[in-house]
DNA sequence: GGTAGGATACCTACTGGACGGTATGCGCCC
DNA sequence: GGGCGCATACCGTCCAGTAGGTATCCTACC
């Protein structure tokens, strides 16, 4: 697997390029020749490093599990790094094309349909592995059922990140953000650790 | 305008065939043909009545009007109708295809951008009348801005039937409509309106 | 340290098919 | 009998993917 430097640096243009085009227009609407000439490279080196369309896709939508393997707890409390984890996902969408072609792909469930279930359920279990040390350290509801939590929690934000993009180009997604975390958190956490939390964005990572 | 009774059904077999194939397949990835087998009509006939695709999935999207528009509200309670306009919204989703094929397409921000705003400022502006008839008697917490309430609300609405669909085909639909609830309205409304609310879905309309 | 030779990385021109849309004609209701 | 409603055949375009060639690099042997 000795590549060389050049052969990466052109298949991390095209990856890019394509995850720029995938976010724009959407899977079956992106055209491959776009692509090329996003990324500045002709037809013989995109399909030398991927196969097909559907694989470059695939490639992109890959980068979302890159995004969450890097990205590290913020905070001690479990909830704390939860709402943090909503405001460092909303950063990268404003400012990672990566991650906002491998979201709308993820979100086009469309002719290949397993990656984007493992796309959505490596979300999920992030945020329930928060909720579970979040009920451990006594901050949950007592009673509250962490799967569907975490389901919902995902879900929300997907959805609040979706309309936050189709009303105002993601203007006010950070916003809606705090607003989110407003309405959810009473639910959620108990009064005492309620209290300790930072709902509005916080200065640090 | 006196059409005959026969155009009125194949225009009607075509936007439901259209529904369905905009549903499944997405705007870009539809193919004209398909949508021809499925109504069981000719090309003529399909262009004699929508000018290009694209005028056919504008039609498609208005269907949320149509429904939006036949609803009614279900309880004095203007919480309650809330709730209860997300079971029904869940149900139609399940059963009919023809806002399941406008759903989608609102969902796909694509080519035409200016209709898909107008249907979701169609769901936030009914949560928004909601929210203020409930403010008005006295059901929610004081001070909530229900602006943001209502665009959290829809959002999160949207992401939920979002993601039970990617992950398992809308099968979870409405526990998840009754996992949001009950996320949602400890931060939404008071103690005394909650005790009165039925999270869960209600045997009538 | 120079060069043979194979592998890696990339380029250009082309193809086959599908797709949205149109032109034209024809029957049937009012 | 005229226009509404539809049928059929056709067209130009565009797009994913491929064929086949070329340059660039790496390794190894002398």
């Amino acid at each position: 697997m000795a590549r060389q430097a050049r052969a990466l640096a052109t298949r991390q243009a095209v990856l890019l390029a394509a995850a720029e085009v995938f976010d724009e227009r959407g899977y079956a609407a992106a055209t491959m020749s776009e692509i090329l000439d996003r990324a500045g490279v002709t037809k013989g080196a995109l399909y030398f490093h991927f196969r097909s369309k559907e694989e470059l896709a695939l490639a992109v939508i890959e980068g979302q599990g890159a995004w969450i393997a890097t990205w590290a707890p913020s905070s001690d409390s479990p909830v704390q790094t939860l709402i943090d984890l909503g405001y460092a996902f909303a950063h990268a969408l404003l400012d990672d094309p990566m991650l906002r072609g491998s979201i709308r792909l993820t979100i086009e469930h469309g002719s290949f349909t397993q990656p984007q279930i493992a796309a959505y359920q490596g979300w999920t279990d992030l945020v329930h592995t928060l909720l579970e040390r979040a009920r451990d350290a006594g901050d949950l509801h007592p009673g509250i059922d962490l799967a569907a939590a975490a389901a919902v929690i995902t879900g929300a934000i997907t959805g609040i990140q979706l309309s936050s993009q189709v009303l105002a180009e993601r203007r006010d997604l950070i916003k809606r953000m705090a607003d989110l975390w407003t309405l959810l958190l009473p639910g959620l956490v108990q009064p005492h650790a309620l209290a300790r939390l930072s709902v509005a964005e916080r200065a640090d990572s």
